[in-house]
DNA sequence: CATGAATGAGTGTTCATTCAT
DNA sequence: AATGAATGAACACTCATTCAT
């Protein structure tokens, strides 16, 4: 009979930084285990023991909140790149490091790569966010890397780098796909030794082991364009 | 007061095989327009002039719909390949037409290639589709390709096929991105070009120093690519 | 143990117009009853024994269902004015008959009155309503009656009608306030007669029945204007 | 990563009464700028470098606040109305001072009115509130004009004076409320002229056929009426 | 006296899907 | 075969208020 209101209990206070990691850290297990669109803020906020106002007191919307945890991955990605490049002794050691940094981040963070690709690449807000800046910085790496490859004559002169970086980036996505998709491993040992071989000396047989060039007369015929 | 009743005209009765083309077209048209989770069902019922149920008299779900969508196109897109192919004097070429042929596929309906991406390949209902089944035939092309080049001596022995699969489609992907998503242009004749021949020759430079074909004059440029 | 899903028991099934009706009218007692924002969608629909989005096919909006209330209700209150309103014989007749039948309409349906004025009128998307388009045609009457009693002699000349038909809506609001709000009772026949006797009157002694008009030059002078 | 935490800076502990009065300068603000419902107590808060919480240590609920904005200025409403008003040569002038003054109240501070009309006294807490009271002696200063005038004979005798208060303060408020919704502008030295002669006058050509003052040349324009 | 982290209840709106007619 | 009324579950976001520090 005697309607006793509940006393508010509420979760431990806590700093603003440690609760905005703590945030982060529940958000980016969520999205990861389920999915953006699939993942309520009330179920983040229940993996905390707080109450979804509280999240809201420090991201403003559900989108930031997955921009923010993205942005922290690529922080943490970033990692000592440059003095880890710098301790290569050729260029095609440095794009094979490079590569295998990423596949290293594909096999640990399958997930983040696929809400990468998935929630925020095709949308149209992703233009000028930080996030968008930290993705081009960080395959800017393997563009430079080109470049300064090209410069001290180790590749070829005129390669459209941006093309090489989507051919990386993108050969790497599609052919980890399956195993973010959660099937299958992923042997990023062999597959940096086969990239990196694939990218620098191509498939066709070259001619120091064989005569016959007709190939590449054919391939400016142009097949079916024009 | 209340809305007048619309007069009951009963959509006029279709074969079945032409009420589901006429679904199909109407559902490619808006999934396009405006994307899969943004159109409603009632939308495309609206659009052919019929009520919800009826479409659901059809397709199961909306996604079975979606599917249905992508595999109209995808049968679409294989069309005469076997001839063309046939019809190239070398590997190279037909490698060069394959890929020529998919960025045209990209370029012509990049919406569609952006909902096999975003909305189909990454749920865990797409292995053992009809529609996975057709993806993977087409890509196979490559492949086939691939491993006939070897076989013919034109391109090196040993090569990790579904690699090099992933390697075209995923950077075709990937360069596209931005194209697809709405933002600038695409020419596929160069990128065919240039595809092909990172492709084949690779980045380095060759022991034998041979002048090397170099990447077609586009250097710096670049596609659509961010 | 065996989880039986609970069957859809559907509401009656109704024609398009009387299901509209029927939100009208749940909607207008709860508005009336606990106001606009306070009322909630879920509270019409569980009064109908119906579920929300039933009325969201019929009401894009909440809003939308708040204008068509009154709407309703304004179409109501027209009535056959013109037919009434010929039948008196004299202007001051036809003014205390628009009077008196506002004082009506205010005493029969309170609340409305409020919901007219606080929630709708106020807001900016109410220009260009087709409420908006009613109000003005109800109050409008008045206006005409006053200057057709101008131009038949009965009413002076000049009278500024726009202002008179604030003076009268406005006063019949204010006065009503109380009663709105549910504090004491309306008497409408004794106060349709003062009103009338006030507003073609005024307050002032006239000259016929006593000589001086010294108050009439001294308004000129404005009082803290200038 | 996390976002940098502000330092903890104390806002300066000032006078109690200082404190309140800033809160109450800030809510008036906001108030009027956004309107009740729509300004959020941590916006006042933030406008003063303060924290919600000290908000709450001065008013109890953020509708005592409002309440208390309104007070606050119905003091400064009553000024000096009694020497001003007993410097006035007639009744009639009087009236005319009143109305003109409650104009200007009307034209300086629309929101506030909006306010008090809108949010405050369509409420069931408003009876019995010092703003009520305030608010009664504020109008009631008319009603003493009014039955001071019939005593002195320069007004009918029996005349309704709550109904003539009514008719006053409830035909400004409706007159003005385009302008206080922000549109269009306000003459009030014109329509106090018109007022008072409409109320002191009325509308019906009196018998004795004097001239009688017409109201002033404004003829059907309006002020910001609709 | 001031902070500011946390609460918690609330709500409009959308949509794929079902099914009686 | 088609209709179209109805379902029902879900969800992002807001905000006045409390209270431990």
């Amino acid at each position: 009979m005697s309607s006793t209101k509940p006393p508010r209990v509420h979760a431990p206070r806590l700093a603003r930084e440690q609760r905005v990691d703590e945030i982060l850290l529940a958000a980016r297990e969520l999205f990861c285990e389920k999915g953006y669109e699939t993942t309520a803020v009330a179920e983040i906020a229940l993996k905390l023991g707080v109450v979804e106002g509280t999240i809201y007191k420090y991201f403003a919307t559900k989108r930031e909140l997955l921009l923010k945890v993205l942005e922290y991955w690529y922080e943490e990605m970033f990692g000592d790149y440059a003095r880890d490049l710098a301790g290569q002794s050729s260029h095609r050691a440095r794009l094979h490091l490079l590569i295998w940094r990423h596949l290293r981040s594909v096999r640990d963070f399958p997930r983040l790569c696929r809400l990468m690709f998935r929630e925020v690449q095709s949308e149209h807000d992703y233009r000028g966010t930080l996030l968008h800046d930290l993705n081009r910085r960080y395959t800017q790496l393997l563009v430079d890397v080109i470049e300064a490859g090209v410069a001290g004559g180790e590749f070829r002169a005129d390669l459209p780098a941006p093309l090489l970086r989507s051919l990386v980036y993108g050969g790497i996505e599609h052919h980890s796909w399956n195993y973010v998709c959660g099937r299958g491993a992923l042997d990023i040992d062999s597959l940096a030794e086969q990239l990196t071989s694939l990218v620098c000396e191509g498939i066709a047989v070259h001619q120091s082991s064989q005569p016959s060039t007709p190939v590449r007369g054919e391939g400016r015929k142009r097949g079916a364009s024009a």
